[in-house]
DNA sequence: GTGTTTGCAAACAATTTGCAGAATT
DNA sequence: AATTCTGCAAATTGTTTGCAAACAC
């Protein structure tokens, strides 16, 4: 079928991983780039969602859609829950433990395959309370 | 502030409640803009989206964020969970029922005010599997 | 009559894509 | 040398908006 592509190192793609490690606010595409364009000024956008894209497919980073039109991208791959604010729009994680059982326990009521949740909290963040 | 606007009914907008009210797998905006057309041939796209927002806005309707890009929509306002399938994109309902008090269990290791939460299923429909 | 809603088309925001050249293995 | 990756700009996708006419109250 499909993925034979061998992957080749870019200065590009590494900076925006180490970029994104520095960062706990889950920053969207633009933000990224804004940032990544400090130290790689003629980077372009196409790249940066190109990046992105293929680091989420392949597991190294985290896509969030949170409701908004923008994803929000995390370094932080371990399954957890986030919160998005309702005025300002931030993205903060959720100290919640991630239900691992949720997926088993839906499926039995349900017709098909769970493999995932995804659980978004919404409200107003300490900042905008 | 806002919120002086009296309403006025339109045909196009009770033909959208009524239709949205005879389907249960949550048809996306476009869906209905084809659906109602074969009822009001001229009705535009821009109505249905104006329509589908106002709706949702007065909590007559619910607006379904799936990840994907185009939002769904619901005429079933009771909170509930929703599954999407990874490979065909439908949308169905979960028979789990609704955990009122898991907005008041987040908070408490939350700073901030949480007042709803968002739970979605991915997997594959029993069609997809 | 006043104010909301419509159809239309143009505008918009976020993201994706085609391509020729540059960079990695 | 073989491919992947990049920058750029144009293309796409999903949705919103401005406006004059049509409609509801």
């Amino acid at each position: 079928m499909a993925e034979k592509t061998t992957i080749k190192r870019s200065r590009q793609r590494d900076a925006i991983v180490a970029f994104l490690k520095t960062r706990k606010d889950h920053p969207t595409a633009d933000v990224v780039y804004q940032e990544i364009r400090t130290i790689i000024p003629n980077i372009s956008l196409g790249t940066v969602y190109r990046n992105l894209a293929q680091l989420s497919e392949r597991g190294d980073i985290l896509r969030l859609p949170c409701d908004g039109k923008m994803d929000h991208f995390d370094a932080d791959i371990r399954p957890h829950y986030h919160f998005i604010c309702n005025r300002c729009g931030c993205v903060k994680d959720m100290e919640l433990p991630y239900a691992n059982n949720m997926d088993e326990l839906a499926g039995n009521t349900f017709d098909g395959i769970i493999t995932k949740h995804n659980l978004l909290f919404e409200g107003y963040c300490k900042e905008c309370m």
